[in-house]
DNA sequence: TTATTGGGAGTGAACGTTCATTCTCATTTT
DNA sequence: AAAATGAGAATGAACGTTCACTCCCAATAA
């Protein structure tokens, strides 16, 4: 009874962040009016401020959820028999497959970090935490003698981050952009980077 | 006589735009208000609006300059006596040598783009330049027999572009972003893209 | 030379609007 | 009855923009 009480609340907010994600996604932050989110919502002003306290709060409270969705995705890598295998699932899941609204969220958050300290230092966390990932993910690589052992792990970790933001950006900026046909030539380009000299072969391949 | 006052006409509108540049990077289009441009550029409202008609012409008057600049440097490739070299020389010239603003202010615009049409087409006009620019240069190269010749041109501009995006993104996000460290990556990456597979060799080194 | 005129440069208070947020009150649940 | 949930009008601040006005200086008239 106190249970239900509790997953009533909760199920209220995620349905506001969802009515506050269509938003966003299709206006920005800025021109997405918390009147607009109302709307979204089906809900009236005073009663969403019973749950979210503030309009920066629902940011924050849209990038916890996405925080929690990349972080479980890299289990995607873990599970994989193989490391470039793995890393070409990851790079599918997070940059192909999103729908457009998610990639557009995705530039509305990263935008709106540059401006709002609070966001700033919340995006800051979340993207040091993939660092993390995406640093530990190339050490175990190492680990395993998948990738050559004379690479500078932390400006390979930025490489990686670097393509990821502007495989988004460019989804989210410019309509006629094709990830499905670019990806094959960015998964070659880091296998170039990360792979041993010795197994350049099938740097053209797609799959094995 | 009637030349000096076009000039001073002229003079003016740059000084506006400096003005602009610098709060638009500080705080991004929305937070920046007309007040803060005007105490800026030491100048009254009301003049100010003599010189740009909205606040949406100052972000268009920003991207015009940009375009100009950023078409210019493109002769960057054509002068130089080997396409990689230009090619260096233009990444390191767009992504290293500009200023924490200028990137921020890059950002900004491509951010706004997202949300005011008027700026929206404005910005995909000149992206369209950029990317026509792009793919002559690759042209004339494999023309040139410089790079390889089974590469879809279309494809390797858009991993051009993507790159780019993604450093101005990741500097202008991530303070500790070491652009400087990571180019010879990118440059390395780009180049077993490029590259005929027959001279792969100086593939890691970043000069010859 | 001095006085008059004209117009562009510049000012800053004021306006109308928009927006996040709060207040008050009604309805439902416990 | 008391508490939780909900509605929607009200509030006040911030913003882009406008407007009535002043200042300055060059050209003309006296």
């Amino acid at each position: 009874m106190l249970e239900t009480k509790a997953q009533r609340q909760s199920d209220r907010r995620a349905e506001i962040l969802d009515a506050a994600e269509r938003c966003f996604a299709r206006a920005g932050f800025h021109r997405a009016s918390m009147q607009d989110i109302c709307g979204e919502a089906a809900m009236s002003p005073g009663n969403l401020y019973r749950y979210f306290p503030s309009k920066e709060a629902l940011i924050a409270g849209i990038c916890e959820r996405n925080r929690a969705e990349a972080v479980a995705s890299f289990a995607l890598v873990d599970q994989a028999p193989e490391f470039f295998e793995g890393l070409a699932g990851l790079a599918r899941h997070h940059l192909v497959d999103r729908t457009q609204d998610e990639v557009a969220l995705c530039s509305e958050i990263m935008a709106e970090s540059r401006r709002h300290p609070d966001i700033a230092r919340l995006y800051q966390d979340i993207e040091k935490d993939i660092r993390d990932r995406i640093a530990g993910m190339l050490k175990q690589a190492a680990g395993r003698d998948e990738i050559r052992q004379d690479l500078d792990l932390d400006a390979a970790a930025s490489v990686l981050m670097l393509l990821g933001d502007g495989m988004s950006w460019r989804r989210s900026v410019d309509p006629s952009f094709d990830a499905e046909k670019v990806l094959p030539l960015i998964l070659a380009m880091v296998r170039g980077l990360l792979a041993k000299p010795d197994d350049d072969a099938p740097v053209r391949g797609e799959r094995s």
